[in-house]
DNA sequence: CTGTTAGCGCATTCAG
DNA sequence: CTGAATGCGCTAACAG
């Protein structure tokens, strides 16, 4: 294992001028001492023991990102967004999975915390367990007690800057373009009941809904994958219009749906929520709505980086999703 | 921010005490003093800092992840299955992405090393360029050389330890079964002429075309990715079948096919490589070859972690990819 | 079982 | 511009 030292040695000068020359130092070197440095870290093979630097430094090149699920190709755009501006800064990425288990997440925070990541990246939907929030923002306070920077994808509930997803709102207008097809009866497949994204779409479609003066949908809740939209399109009742409240159960519906030989959309619409990218060729295409996913995930750990958030309030950047009404909706004649 | 020390100041300890009942010691600590400590720790929220515990130990607990772009499946489904045993072992997954570039393959090898990491994986095809794969095992070699281990999924050029997906023997064994189904012209949407998988998928396909006594299919080249697929697609002509080197090209095929009024698989039979989750779905279904892509990248973990290979000939392990017919593909009368 | 001590590799004062 | 010396926080002998 080639050190510093033996690069110094090598080289003919000094630990510190070495250090100087190797890691980027603001402290000029002369050129003829510079390029004997270069030179000798070059033969010797010399890579810089980053632990020893951080120590010595007191701070990483690392930055921590916790998702639920990389396979889930909203968590998936979310990482490449984060990672585009880590490798931008010379940031490496830690990334951690938790499989929606809470507790995984808070003990990953702490693991986290343990590195001396300069940034951590909460993505995904809080769940609405009071208990489990307190404690993860326990952790989060001790993380940042030492100068850790924070920032989340999903619900201000943290205290952290935030990226927020108009999920509600989103929902809402998806609701009034769905109400503007002609649809009347509703059905929503709306995930588990304590995930809060699951509840903040279900509750921003109903409202709109309310306001239109239409009939409350029928309620489904169900797993937030595929595998949940499947099975709580089953559970689907005189509907003419189905609303999943993302698009990997919006996929499942379709295959349900057409398992049992109900056409969509002649014989129902169906709408999911993100645009993920991957699902853009379906058949039927799906109406959906729009997050910038990648930018979002950019954005987010731009705002966990910028120090300019000194003793201040967190800031929460709100992002709207955009309807993209496609061949998964059909619009209906007054009769139905 | 708490040390140890301080942790030991507080509960009246000595450092060595402190560390051994904290850290994951073989050594005992008599019960007494470790509850001390323990408390001691919890009160004043003390955070192991891996960076001196690395520094101090020489080994760290992260192993690097090296994967062309976590938004493609294929690659989630491999980092996926890889950070399940890292979980597992208590590891933390540094994860690049490189957007198939390799000059940044490398530089996240040296970038690796730098962080000393237990073990880099090294996911994606290798590319038909001598001199960057020289560049690459140099660094790799490097990295090797001050313990690092490392494995790979994909080809077997780096001499290092590998889980080889059977691409030429999986496209074979498809060009069987869509002979077997009566097609006779067949098309290659075959990706860029650089990229190993796709070569390889290419060569076994036609190979085994031709073994059969079959006509050479047209080759058409392209990107690997969906883009890619749609494009490559439109090229094709006079072709009863096509076989697109990976699903997301496949999925591609389709929407080229379908925007040209050009119905699957009345018209055109579509098969795709990899079997990727999220398209499971699709309509027409795909048919592919499955690869068990989580387990691959969990295995490719296994190998580099596996402490067994000492001075001995890298291992490589084969997985064979499973034909699996579905509807995007169907039986020709012998008319065509 | 517990404490003392000597580094791990590097950044960074502080002198020169 | 360059070098010598100190310490970052922790582990691992070693001694008791």
């Amino acid at each position: 294992m080639v050190t510093l030292e033996d690069v110094a040695r090598h080289a003919g000068v000094s630990l510190a001028t070495a250090s100087r020359v190797l890691n980027g130092s603001t402290r000029q070197v002369g050129a003829s001492l510079r390029a004997r440095v270069e030179q000798a870290a070059q033969q010797l093979g010399y890579r810089t023991n980053v632990a020893a630097q951080t120590l010595a430094r007191g701070a990483s090149n690392v930055v921590g990102l916790v998702v639920h699920d990389l396979t889930d190709p909203y968590f998936a755009a979310l990482a490449d967004g984060a990672m585009r501006v880590a490798e931008d800064q010379g940031l490496m990425v830690m990334v951690a999975t938790t499989h929606r288990d809470p507790e995984r997440e808070i003990a990953y925070v702490a693991t986290l915390n343990a590195q001396r990541v300069r940034a951590v990246l909460l993505a995904g939907s809080r769940i609405a367990n009071p208990g489990v929030t307190r404690r993860l923002r326990e952790e989060l306070d001790r993380y940042r007690a030492t100068g850790g920077r924070i920032a989340c994808v999903g619900q201000d509930l943290l205290g952290a800057d935030t990226v927020a997803p108009g999920n509600a709102e989103g929902a809402a207008e998806l609701a009034r373009a769905l109400a503007g097809l002609g649809h009347r009866r509703f059905a929503v497949l709306a995930g588990p009941p304590w995930l809060i994204t699951a509840q903040d779409r279900v509750s921003g479609f109903t409202g709109a809904l309310a306001e239109l003066g239409l009939p409350a949908p029928q309620l489904v809740h169900g797993t937030f994958d595929r595998d949940g939209g499947y099975g709580a399109a089953a559970e689907v009742t005189d509907a003419t219009c189905v609303f999943a409240v993302n698009d990997v159960m919006a996929v499942g519906a379709l295959a349900s749906f057409r398992d049992r030989g109900i056409r969509v959309p002649e014989d129902v619409s169906v709408a999911g929520f993100d645009d993920i990218a991957t699902l853009r060729d379906l058949v039927p295409s799906l109406t959906t709505v729009r997050l910038p996913l990648s930018d979002m995930g950019a954005r987010a750990l731009e705002l966990a980086l910028d120090p300019s958030e000194e003793a201040r309030e967190p800031r929460v950047e709100r992002v709207s999703g955009e309807v993209v009404l496609r061949g998964s909706t059909r619009g209906l004649t007054p009769e139905g």
